[in-house]
DNA sequence: CGTCCTTTTGATTAAAATGTTCAAAACTGT
DNA sequence: ACAGTTTTGAACATTTTAATCAAAAGGACG
């Protein structure tokens, strides 16, 4: 018999050089436009043999998109981990989270409508959110407690910085192309934030 | 009735319009990969008006082809038409040709062999090697003229270079991908063929 | 070697996509 | 209303493509 944590290993191993390949394709050509013979031969393997490491083109992707995900949880936590100033840290997780994004848009930045991937992606949207609301809520009350915000309700405000990132987000979703200077958005969005619009 | 140049105009126009954007899909996509879905929703228009311009994908593809291939030829007579150092001129031209090449490859930087696609380029490579020779041997003349280069056989040595040009294409249209840094290669076989030729 | 498990594959199939045609419609200027 | 130009949707034949499956190949081990 063979000792299943080796041969659970080596499976493993193919499975992640397929989604490192996988990865690559997809967001070169989008999900429609990226066969699975594309993807097979990449890999130099039969299609069929991709059968079994996972049970359909969909779970392909959604298991690519899935990684991409934890990469950016992995990078975001750094961000917060760092002792930096709050507005600072702000700033990064936005920045972070944004760049991540950009590069998550490409897996469906075809021309056509790509349904498929744009549910994922939505899906993907929703379930985070809770979790970014969290992590938001971490950074604004070490920003009170090193006395640099003045916050009352933490909820409140965690869900309006959440939904404000959601607007930066927008135009990499959708189709805007036109470079907008995200950098210099960020930057004034954090200064309205920060300072508030009113004269004090 | 119709004036005729005008109704020609506005048909050219519309012609134009669709290679304009069908050499973006392309180039993004490759031959096989573009749908004329793809195209012609891009240019708002049903599937089946590109054949009121275009009598086939390959034709249509074939066209993008030859417009970029005319920049091309553009290009370099401006290149060679520059007052410059004939050693320099030989440069920018090398330079110049294997830009655009490198963006014609794009055409067919598919997975898979894009039969087609390769099809067409090694054929207008072929049609293009006489003109190509030619302007090499303007360019020696040139150089011989302002007493710089010392050749006896203009035929010969243009197609010698020709030929060096060749070899410095390959790496593009073949599927070597890992960067090799063309500039530095032109420059190295730049200076052995001018030791070669120069004189001293 | 034979056995058991893992991994790969070629053949097959059903469904979807795609290039192409064509006759009819829409549009445009007179 | 007419004639020429341009656009289009429906229809079709052909390929592509995702998915399945049973069989084969590979490999460790007694």
């Amino acid at each position: 018999m063979q000792v299943k944590s080796e041969s659970v290993n080596k499976k493993d191993q193919n499975r992640e050089n397929i989604l490192k390949i996988a990865r690559e394709i997809f967001s070169k050509y989008g999900f429609k436009k990226t066969t699975l013979d594309d993807i097979a031969s990449a890999v130099r393997k039969g299609k069929s043999s991709l059968y079994y490491y996972f049970k359909s083109k969909e779970d392909l992707f959604h298991a690519v998109i899935m990684k991409e995900v934890e990469i950016l949880a992995y990078e975001l936590e750094i961000v917060i981990n760092r002792n930096t100033d709050p507005v600072d840290k702000l700033r990064d997780y936005i920045l972070t989270k944004l760049a991540t994004f950009r590069g998550l848009a490409n897996f469906y930045h075809a021309i056509e409508n790509d349904v498929t991937a744009v549910g994922f992606i939505e899906e993907i949207k929703i379930r985070y959110e809770q979790d970014e609301i969290r992590m938001i809520k971490r950074i604004l009350i070490e920003g009170v407690r090193k006395n640099e915000f003045e916050i009352y309700d933490f909820n409140l405000a965690a869900i309006g910085i959440t939904t404000a990132i959601k607007g930066l987000e927008m135009p990499l979703t959708a189709g805007t192309y036109g470079e907008v200077n995200l950098e210099r958005t960020v930057d004034i969005i954090l200064k309205i934030m920060c300072y508030g619009i009113m004269k004090r």
